[in-house]
DNA sequence: TATGAATGAGCATTCATTCAT
DNA sequence: TATGAATGAATGCTCATTCAT
């Protein structure tokens, strides 16, 4: 017998209808077209209820935008990038990225929405972002120190991939192979070699 | 210059104040959380005057969208690219393109929001941007065909230039020298070359 | 032509309207148990009409307080307090004070009411009470110095008769000759007097 | 003793918790701004167990009266008041009415407040009170009969030392000797007697 | 006896919009 | 052109109360 059984578990099931219903409906219509009876039709539920386990609307909010991140998955993502070359490693990535991108794309849409008028969640996207680069960036420069790749600015080069793929999918750009297309890109460049000269 | 004329002047300039406490208070707070009443504050009017310059808060958005766009200045900025070295015209490209999104940044963030929950500016930007990005893939082209650049995917290059100094921007990550930056990157990949081997 | 003419009359009007509504339904239900929907009905408005004269609720129970208040027209009563016999003096103030009473019942109630509950307005009170009770004082030690009146304990004295008064009409106890009893009471006292025995 | 009876100490406690925390959140906020959740968290019970034990918020508020008043105390406080004279029984009198009024001070205040809105119970309060001052006019009036005071109104005597008294404790106003001087000037009076003159 | 999820009506307040002046 | 009083619907939120467990 768990902790969680009966009533338990009802409650639970509706604390995570809210935060379902909400990252839906937030990310479709917006935090502010979004009222609080929606939130009860779209669960069925009572207008009141949803104070029963959400303090406020914004702390709905930042309870789905905490329990519904992308960025744990991201940071697993990044993390212990495995000891191969580059192309192979940046393309696989790259892909995996963008799936999540697909898949989540109600919160990606819904954090893009808010970033824009709320300072701090713009300033903790920010820093998340750039934790994540990080990752990319130390794995690139491990290449360099391999002979792989030539000394670069990696996190422009990590940053580049990220913030490609990410406003492919915020403007509806159809991405087709944009991320082989664009790792490729980014290893090999456009310009004609010397060597091919 | 008559009676007529003059108070014409000063319907224009009613109106252009609107269209600017809109666009800087619309940018900052969002389009929903502005009141009619923020913008009468703001342009130190009565709560109905607004309605005499736009049918609703909705056309005063699309005025604002329409009178207040960088598509323009940007259309303008890609059209007839000279006929000179990729080096030098992206790198001039990435510097006025990241120059006027601090410029516009207003705007930009507006664009970025609404787009978010409104499928019909969200198709309109992506159209925009695609027409843009299509300037500089035929540039691109134009050079692979002197021979100074490599056979590529140009959309997706052009793309990345854009796309990744826009995101720059909406995160408020510091640019630094990210345009010359990211245009060396997309010339010359991080790929051990050939020839260095 | 005056400044308030037209519109402006109207406008003050209203205002004076919600101030009287306020002051009649606050008085008789309770600030609390009183809705805007009730004011809004009572004054033959739409609902939000309120807040066009007054920031809140609670403003406007401030401004019921300030600007029905019977306070000044007390004060009045006690400053220059005829220099004539205290018998005739007390007799008629306890008049006019218990006349105040009658006449100005919806205020005398709202005020008690939200004393019980607000210490704010309970020390203002206590304040204006203190106010009122010291000019009585003073007139009481007047004629103690011309030999009309034993020393005695004039704030006592004084409070006794308001205090007397104002409970009487708090808890709906018929008055009759109450406010002359009083000021005999006070005068003669009830013992026998030395000369008497 | 029996489980039984157990569990009823234990529902009887719970029924005297309730009591005592409404007596204090009513006295203190007033009935209206009281919550039953308030009331469930002062307790540490949960929202729904008060309707165990009361009907509604007005029974609770009901009983709360009933089973908490001071007027018991108040008979008894009056009721076979000894054969002595008047200086001595109405100074302990109020005296003791005056310490009874800071030792019930949140019952005090809660009438006091509902008195204001429901008329039910300021009729009731009334009557209550006549009942009271009307042991003391008996008494005043037995001190008639032997001489020892002379012939007055002798409910306004009774009634002017504990509306007095009341209103002190109401209005927050600092009691010092109030009961004292008081029922000394009831008796002398301020005057100068014929005898003095 | 006790819990706490759930209800649904009601509340103070805001807001886009209208219109007489 | 400009004002600002007025509307009425909607919003976030609270609350007394109920009831399955």
């Amino acid at each position: 017998m768990t902790a969680t059984t009966g009533r338990r578990v009802h409650a639970d099931t509706r604390r995570e209808q809210f935060l379902d219903a909400a990252l839906e409906l937030f990310s479709e219509r917006g935090f502010d077209a979004t009222s609080m009876k929606d939130l009860a039709e779209a669960t069925g539920s009572a207008p009141g209820l949803a104070y029963h386990y959400f303090g406020s609307k914004s702390e709905l909010l930042a309870a789905v935008l905490a329990e519904r991140s992308f960025f744990p998955k991201l940071r697993a993502m990044l993390t212990d990038l495995p000891d191969r070359p580059a192309a192979l490693v940046l393309g696989e990535l790259a892909e995996r990225f963008d799936a999540m991108l697909s898949e989540r794309e109600p919160m990606v849409r819904l954090v893009a929405h808010e970033a824009q008028t709320d300072g701090q969640i713009r300033a903790e996207l920010q820093r998340r972002i750039d934790d994540g680069a990080g990752f990319v960036a130390r794995y690139l420069e491990s290449r360099v120190a391999l002979g792989e790749l030539r000394p670069h600015d990696s996190m422009t080069a990590a940053r580049a991939i990220f913030f490609t793929l990410v406003t492919f999918h915020l403007t509806g750009t159809p991405a087709g192979d944009a991320p082989q297309s664009l790792v490729k890109l980014v290893l090999e460049g456009i310009a004609v070699r010397a060597d091919q000269e």
